[in-house]
DNA sequence: CAGTAATCGAGACGGTACGTCATGTCTTTGT
DNA sequence: ACAAAGACATGACGTACCGTCTCGATTACTG
């Protein structure tokens, strides 16, 4: 709960602080984020305001821990991605999965409002990178150093950069809606990356 | 201005039109586009509210067209990109241009802004799209139609995958300010991208 | 209107000031002034927060105004006293007529409000005097000077002192209930009055 | 203490409550009665709110002990007036004595603000007869009394009539602040109810 | 002298109201 | 006829207190 300063002196009612980040998460899908108020949570946490300002900073930082409750339990264990032996076959299995994952509204709503709100605020993108992107990101690169292990990808290849290559305009295309997000564009990303980052 | 509603009647005062441009490009680099407000734009301006909200649909377009004012007149002709004949040389050029055009405060508050703006809201990214990105977006195809005649380029490549490649990742690490934005990140892209789509 | 501090430029809603007054008068009397508040007042009239706000200091003063409209356009002329030539007869008529208005809980409970925040608010409290108690002040000493003259009152008496002796213990008794207050007492009041300050 | 419902099984700190008093005291002089808080009273007296709630069950009614601490003590013995046999003479004293401590704003400030809950609060302003006024009264009656005895007061004056003509004036002044409140203020209320008053 | 129960400081809780700010609409005034 | 100025109803903001409610930790009576 990085967004979160919680006193040593934990007297924090638990039940309300699962019922604001339940409200929050609703209300996003609801109303989205420009439209979302602390009020509103509030009403329909049945908690009074006061007890969301005094254990969160800032819209933002409701909801990013409304996202981030819903992981919660599961990051103990380490992410893992499948792993076949054949890396193009994966990588495109695990991109298409993302692409679902953006055209599914329930899911897609409150991190998009996150990133809305991660543009603006740098403390709450490090958070955001910190709690949320970094866990995937190190699964993606043990994936990655399999592949490199089984001479499939270049043993020099820079990994960050490969995953920047196979998820930025992925991300991107998302955001702004820019062009259509679909099983093709998954596969075309990963057939351009691996010719990119193949091992000689 | 694709954002504002122009009547037939133009009866419009140019002098309110710039000063309330002027004003909202001034107040986005100063207090962030998040507690920018009309009624302090109006106030900077020296404008009556009505006449802001007469013009122009929402706080977004505002800032549109006060980006867009900048470049005015300069897009009537075609951006040309430089072609000295060395694509990796003329990319790396122009990717670095790019990154410098992050670095600077002035130019980088207000494009942030309206990539704020843009997530949420679906007409003012199609605007975006039509009147900013796509002239670049044609002067940098331009460019790469050349490399391919040249043969520096695969005959078959999609040269809209190619450009996601190379602008995808430097925008969002801009966005989200997720790790170093240099020349030599800068210079990573342009390689790996002509790895990928290098005529065989 | 001494409370209000009407700017010269008054583009003033008529409509919403009644509304204002009407309402704060209305819930003086059904909640009493402890437990009254702005937002109910602005609700009651339809009308902003702000608008209150913008044209009132304080509650105490919107409850002055709400008293101080019901004699509006009264006040222009004179207010005079009964004067059967019998000062008694007269002074009694007067005070068991203040008697009677203590007694309706539609007229006492918005001037006890009044007298609760005059308490605490010199500002108030001299705005009462000047716009509320002066002028019957003055119509009450326009009837002793009239006794003096005819020789029902010492020439040399100290009017002030006068009506601070038939008043006072009135005003005491009502605010603190301190005792039964009844025409007997009123009529008690205008005999010891009298005794104290009978002309020679 | 009337106010408090003091169990039986006095487990109360005593300490606490003093503490409670003390800050009660303190803050009225300091801040006013209107923006006296209970919070504010527990903070100053290192206490947990609800040990004031747990004790008294108004703000108004911890201000009242507040000021009945202070004569503690002293009112087992029966306060006694000056009696030099001159009534002029030892009302004058005593009426200049209230004057002078209407002018001490130490002890006036939690006078006034008993006072201002008074007027909203039957129950308090019962308590504060008994209490406080009560005693005073019945040590001026005697007084009186005396006076009678020695016919320099009609023996049929009706004494707290008698008391309200003195008092009301005074305290109306005081409490409204609606004319100077001076020695020779006092010397006229005792002479002209003497002069109502005084033995045929 | 131990057990136990009420009281204590502390402060989180669900609420209400505060006074301020900005929204987008409407009205007045000056030019 | 416009535009500036700004009042208006609306509604969210973030804060201050309300009175109630746990929490341990004293504390002082009782068995």
């Amino acid at each position: 709960m990085a967004q979160e300063k919680r006193p040593s002196t934990t007297r924090r009612s638990e039940r309300s602080r699962t019922a604001i980040l339940t409200a929050a998460r609703e209300l996003v899908s609801e109303v989205g984020y420009a439209k979302l108020t602390i009020e509103a949570i509030a009403a329909r946490a049945g908690v009074g305001k006061q007890t969301i300002y005094r254990w969160w900073p800032s819209k933002g930082a409701v909801v990013f821990d409304s996202i981030l409750s819903l992981s919660e339990g599961a990051d103990d264990g380490e992410i893992a991605l499948p792993d076949t032996g054949d890396l193009e076959a994966d990588l495109k299995t695990v991109l298409r999965a993302t692409v679902a994952e953006f055209a599914d509204a329930e899911f897609e709503a409150p991190i998009r409002a996150l990133h809305t709100e991660i543009i603006g605020d740098p403390e709450l993108a490090a958070a955001y990178r910190e709690k949320m992107e970094a866990p995937m990101r190190e699964a993606k690169k043990r994936r990655l150093r399999s592949a490199q292990d089984a001479g499939q990808l270049s043993a020099d290849a820079d990994l960050d950069l490969v995953l920047d290559f196979l998820y930025s305009p992925l991300t991107q295309r998302w955001l702004t809606r820019s062009g259509p997000l679909d099983e093709a564009f998954a596969d075309a990303l990963v057939d351009a990356t691996l010719r990119a980052f193949r091992g000689s």
